[in-house]
DNA sequence: CCAAATAAATGACCGCGGTCAACTTATAAA
DNA sequence: TTTATAAGTTGACCGCGGTCATTTATTTGG
């Protein structure tokens, strides 16, 4: 049977994020470094891998809290009545991706059960982003404002495919740049309307 | 004005090349190591990153040729007449995709243009595809086959966008392993037909 | 044929993520 | 209180990608 953690554990992991999420706040994702990390925190290294895995572990929690934040947000607003704010909507979420394609790289790895570890923060916020999105698009068919004919659960991972595309081409092409949000409008279109 | 190459500088590259396809396909692209390539290819570390600039710039060229090998393989063959033959095309170049996460990370980074490096294979290789599928597209759209009513180009990207979702989700999700193209296939009907 | 100039190759060195046997601290059983 | 056991921490060490001042080979102009 497995003890519980000890306070000792707690303060140095929540020490760890403190300090990691500073960095992040102020240089970015992309200048993280697990060296600096337990530096700071005056922790040794081995402390920190200990806690997270590997860094990506701090980064998949950290990252995977404000994915959920921003789902919360989403909840929270009033549900879109078409295409165009479902676009609306996703624009926080697509900005907040588009930052850094570290960010992107990592939720796309993260974002499925890779076995074990199903209670990643990531992992979940997927599954409820395709519940979210699968909401949505029940009571936008109800309305007949978009296609009936196919499965809700099909057409949320559809936008989520759209989603991550058209993130993917945001990084790769460095003129032309509209903002994400803009750019799914078309495919979201052909996507859902009928 | 830059001058040609001199053959030394061909037979080290060719060299290089050699042995990192050796490598590839004895142990898979993820036991790919710089310092192993040197080290049988008899030349110093150094040499090899002025010639690829990182570890990222021979695994491209690499597999940028493989998946210029399947594309010409999809070019020679006839054209799909439906959708579900427009994934059967698609198969192979799923599967070798899907064989390492490696391969799709790296094709992923590099399937637009991140600027100067317009020349990259692999992003000539992206182009590629986007206009064989359109290709496709245009002519079942002729024969009344699929939808009429988007631009055969974004309806390519479209699919490429799937794809990339398939190959996620597929690394991912441990359980259910169902082949990528038999993944696809859901997608591409709600995507193409009407 | 011989310098000066440029191309190519070298390998010691660095940064940084990740490991692990040893050590310290907390907790439970005797 | 003592002692066995587990939890938590430590830091030297490793692997491997990547850099760059220096050295060696090749080309070119006189």
């Amino acid at each position: 049977m497995t003890r519980a953690p000890q306070k000792r554990r707690l303060e140095t992991r929540a020490k760890l994020l403190a300090v990691a999420e500073e960095i992040i706040e102020t240089e970015g994702v992309s200048a993280l470094r697990v060296e600096d990390v337990v530096a700071r925190a005056e922790v040794a290294k081995g402390t920190f891998f200990a806690h997270f895995g590997d860094k990506d572990g701090v980064l998949a929690v950290i990252l995977g809290a404000r994915v959920m934040g921003h789902l919360d947000a989403m909840e929270a607003a009033p549900r879109p009545a078409s295409v165009e704010e479902i676009s609306q909507r996703l624009t926080p979420l697509l900005n907040f991706v588009a930052q850094d394609r570290m960010i992107f790289d990592l939720l796309l790895r993260y974002s499925g059960t890779t076995g074990a570890e199903v209670d990643e923060v990531v992992t979940q916020g997927f599954l409820r982003q395709i519940d979210l999105f699968a909401g949505w698009i029940a009571a936008l068919q109800a309305t007949g404002e978009i296609r009936t004919d196919q499965d809700p659960t099909l057409l949320a991972e559809g936008i989520q495919a759209f989603l991550n595309h058209v993130l993917a081409i945001g990084f790769c092409i460095e003129h032309d740049r509209q903002p994400p949000a803009e750019a799914l409008l078309p495919y979201l279109k052909g996507w859902l309307l009928r």
